[in-house]
RNA sequence: CGGGAACUGGCUCAAUUGGCUAGAGCACUCGGUUUGGGACCGAGAGGUUCCGGGUUCGAGUCCCGGGUUCCCGACCA
């Protein structure tokens, strides 16, 4: 992509209001737009690292066996009255059109799954199955805050899986877990699988949490085996129940994940049931598996920064080479980083071109360090003169010059 | 939902005790100069000072009401 035409611009000045980190730095790059409080337009280059951030998650779902679907965003009102929590749901969106007809704008899709698996799921051999989405979501929180970090309308992955017995949840339980663990490190946000409270409808859940000084919840990781306990149900005399130990340590942390075993609670709300081998109609127990896909935008924002800007994971970069034509009125010099654009593009290669010509060199580093992609290629009249490029490390001091004849190859497969 | 702070051009800010035609930088347009760490000269365009009321000869500035945003707390399937 060139620059010079690409849907965002960089600002010198930070946003004024915004002092998490994620929110100043993406906005101040460019990535997201803020509409109003907790809601953003995503623009290219921030719609493509949320793109990459779903798009590692989607892997992991199926390798897990789950199955996408796409579910309605609006929703109808009486499925939220079956469960009561049309009433009782304190962050519920409620719409009403101009024919006075009422609509939940959906924070979570219980409401919608279970029914539609009641078509699907009718005897014990159709069972186990898991699907999952990735979806807008819409809560509407007290407050608002800290950029992606807590939105009001925000993405999630979610995943419902359906178990003839509460043997094969907990089996499955355990899978999802490990999934949810991979992922996490891939997305280079690596994070603690925490013990916490399973709300309303079972005795535990676990969330997956990130340290960061920003997140809003506190948990108690274990010192020798980095089991984490969250505050919510942490106690003095807390025994690690992995490992035994007595050793917490206390840090700040963001919840990027949370497993909970539904069990029979909407099952029974709906009548999810199935045909036994014995004969009989049992209840179908229910999981549900969430990851915050902009959260973990913001998050990642949050980990892997410094003074000058981003710093992406090469996972999630929008970009993997950001190409700077430090090229003047010198023709010689625009013409040769058009042509390494060219062979970048043809080699499959993610690039973005800095090909701006009335930009002056300090401003298109700062722009680059701002930007955050990992591999920075630059064209100037020095590296032309060497018939070579330099490349420079995002996240290293450290830059080096390589033939020209060998930059498509440094960078097509690695 | 409680407390605090803020709101002036697309962005960041200024405007003396309530006083003249609301200024500057960034960004933008035109011309020129410049190109390895956020250059410069000249010209130009861009405003319902969050909204509504009030006080006053006169309100960006003071008063009342409302809104929005950020921060702290409470809340958080």
């Amino acid at each position: 992509m060139k620059q010079s035409q690409y849907f965002f611009k960089t600002s010198k000045a930070a946003p004024k209001d915004d002092v998490s980190v994620n929110a100043r730095l993406l906005e101040q790059a460019g990535f997201i737009h803020k509409e109003m409080a907790g809601i953003y337009s995503y623009l290219p280059l921030g719609w493509r690292v949320l793109q990459k951030i779903e798009n590692i998650i989607r892997e992991e779902m199926n390798t897990i066996g789950a199955q996408e679907i796409f579910m309605p965003a609006l929703q109808p009102k009486e499925n939220w009255q079956a469960t009561g929590r049309w009433d009782n749901l304190d962050v519920l969106f409620k719409v009403k059109s101009v024919h006075d007809n009422e609509f939940a704008l959906g924070p979570t899709h219980e409401e919608i799954v279970t029914p539609l698996a009641k078509g699907i799921v009718s005897s014990y051999r159709d069972l186990p199955l898991a699907v999952y989405q990735i979806q807008t979501k819409f809560r509407d929180e007290a407050r608002a805050k800290s950029g992606l970090m807590r939105g009001r309308e925000f993405r999630m992955k979610d995943l419902y899986s359906f178990h003839a017995n509460a043997e094969d949840l907990a089996e499955y339980y355990k899978v999802v877990a490990a999934s949810y663990k991979k992922i996490f490190e891939r997305l280079g946000v690596p994070a603690l699988y925490t013990e916490a409270s399973g709300g309303t409808f079972s005795k535990y859940s676990h969330e997956f949490q990130v340290e960061t000084p920003n997140g809003e919840d506190t948990v108690y990781v274990c010192g020798s085996c980095s089991l984490a306990v969250n505050k919510e149900i942490y106690a003095d005399d807390k025994v690690c129940t992995d490992c035994g130990s007595k050793d917490y340590r206390e840090t700040k942390a963001s919840e990027v994940g949370n497993i909970f075993e539904l069990n029979t609670k909407y099952s029974d709300s709906f009548n999810l049931n199935y045909r036994a081998e014995d004969g009989s109609q049992q209840p179908v127990l229910m999981g549900c598996f969430g990851i915050g896909s902009s959260r973990i935008m913001g998050v990642i924002v949050e980990q892997h920064h410094d003074g000058a800007g981003i710093i992406w994971p090469e996972a999630v970069s929008p970009f993997k080479v950001h190409l700077v034509a430090l090229a003047g009125k010198d023709e010689a010099v625009l013409e040769q980083a058009n042509r390494l654009y060219s062979d970048l593009l043809a080699a499959g290669v993610e690039v973005l071109y800095d090909d701006r010509t009335e930009v002056s060199a300090g401003e298109k580093f700062a722009d680059s360090d701002l930007l955050g992609i990992p591999y920075r290629l630059i064209i100037s009249s020095k590296t032309m003169a060497e018939n070579s490029a330099e490349i420079k490390y995002r996240k290293t001091p450290e830059a080096q010059i390589v033939p020209l004849n060998q930059i498509i190859e440094k960078f097509s497969n690695a």
